[in-house]
DNA sequence: GACCAGGCACATC
DNA sequence: GATGTGCATGGT
C-alpha cells in the first residue's frame, strides 16, 4: 500500500546522503549508553559526556554500576539533564545486573516483544530510548520513531498529528520490508535530512523531499 | 539573547 | 485521555 512511497522517500534521502552507518558507537553498551544521554539533547553534547566516561575508564557496566551517582552526573554533565540522566542510567544498569548479571550480550537471545516491554519498565527508557537500543544495538526489525520522523512526515502530509508513536511506529514496520538494515539507515536519514532542513520554525527550502506534496505553514507542527 | 537538540516522567485538570 | 512542566548543557 504505503510500500512505494516509502521507499520513494528512503530512495531520494539516500541519493542525498548516502549510508548513514549507525549508530556511532563503539559496541552494545555503548550504543545503550548513548540512547539514553542522547535524549532531548544534541548529540554532539552526548560525544562530550561519552568521552568524558571513556577518560575516566568507565564505559563498561561495572564500573558504572558501582559509581556514586554524584560522579556519574558530572561525567555525564556536557549532556545537559545530568542528574536525571545518571539516574536513569543507574536504573538500566540496575536493571542489567539483576536480571542479566550485568551483560548485554545475554540479552542477545530475548524475544523482540519481550525485551522490549523490559526496557520500557525501566523508569527513563520510552518508546524512543527502547527502539534505538533494539535496533541499533541488537539488530532487531523495530523501526525508531522520533521528533523529525513525525516532523517531516506530518509536514509532507504522510501521517496524521494526532498519529500517537505507536500508530506511527506501525505505519512504517508495517509498510516498508522487514529488515533491520533498511530500519537502520532510514530512521538515521531521516534525522540527518531533519537536522538540516525541518527544524521548528523554519521553512525547509532544498530539502530532499521539497517536491513531495507539502504542508505550507512550517509552523504546524 | 532566542532558539534548538536523535525524550521522559509526573502533576493536574 | 489530553495538556503542561521540569530537567540543563552547548552550538548557532
Amino acid at each position: 500500500m504505503e510500500t512505494d512511497k516509502l521507499m520513494r522517500i528512503y530512495q531520494l534521502l539516500y541519493d542525498r546522503y548516502g549510508p548513514q552507518k549507525w549508530w556511532p558507537a563503539d559496541g552494545r553498551f555503548e550504543v545503550i549508553i548513548g540512547a539514553i544521554l542522547t535524549q532531548n539533547t544534541n548529540w554532539k553534547n552526548v560525544e562530550k559526556a561519552i568521552l568524558n566516561l571513556k577518560q575516566a575508564n568507565a564505559m563498561t557496566p561495572t564500573s558504572l554500576h558501582i559509581m556514586e551517582p554524584e560522579c556519574l552526573a558530572q561525567l555525564i554533565r556536557p549532556a545537559g539533564y545530568y542528574n536525571i540522566k545518571a539516574q536513569r542510567l543507574k536504573n538500566f544498569l540496575n536493571f542489567l545486573f539483576t536480571e542479566y548479571d550485568g551483560e548485554v550480550d545475554r540479552l542477545e537471545t530475548i524475544p523482540t516483544d519481550q525485551l522490549r516491554n523490559q526496557l520500557l519498565a525501566i523508569k527513563g527508557i520510552g518508546a524512543e530510548t527502547a527502539d534505538s537500543i533494539l535496533l541499533y544495538a541488537y539488530n532487531r526489525e523495530v523501526f525508531v520513531v522520533d521528533t523529525y520522523t513525525c516532523r517531516i512526515f506530518f509536514r509532507h502530509l504522510l501521517i496524521e498529528p494526532e498519529g500517537g508513536y505507536e500508530q506511527v511506529r506501525y505505519f512504517f514496520e508495517s509498510s516498508l520490508p522487514d529488515d533491520s538494515d533498511l530500519f537502520n539507515e532510514y530512521h538515521a536519514l531521516l534525522v540527518q535530512a531533519g537536522k538540516e532542513y525541518c527544524k521548528p520554525k523554519a521553512k525547509c527550502n532544498g530539502c530532499p523531499l521539497e517536491k513531495l506534496p507539502h504542508e505550507i505553514d512550517p509552523l504546524a507542527y
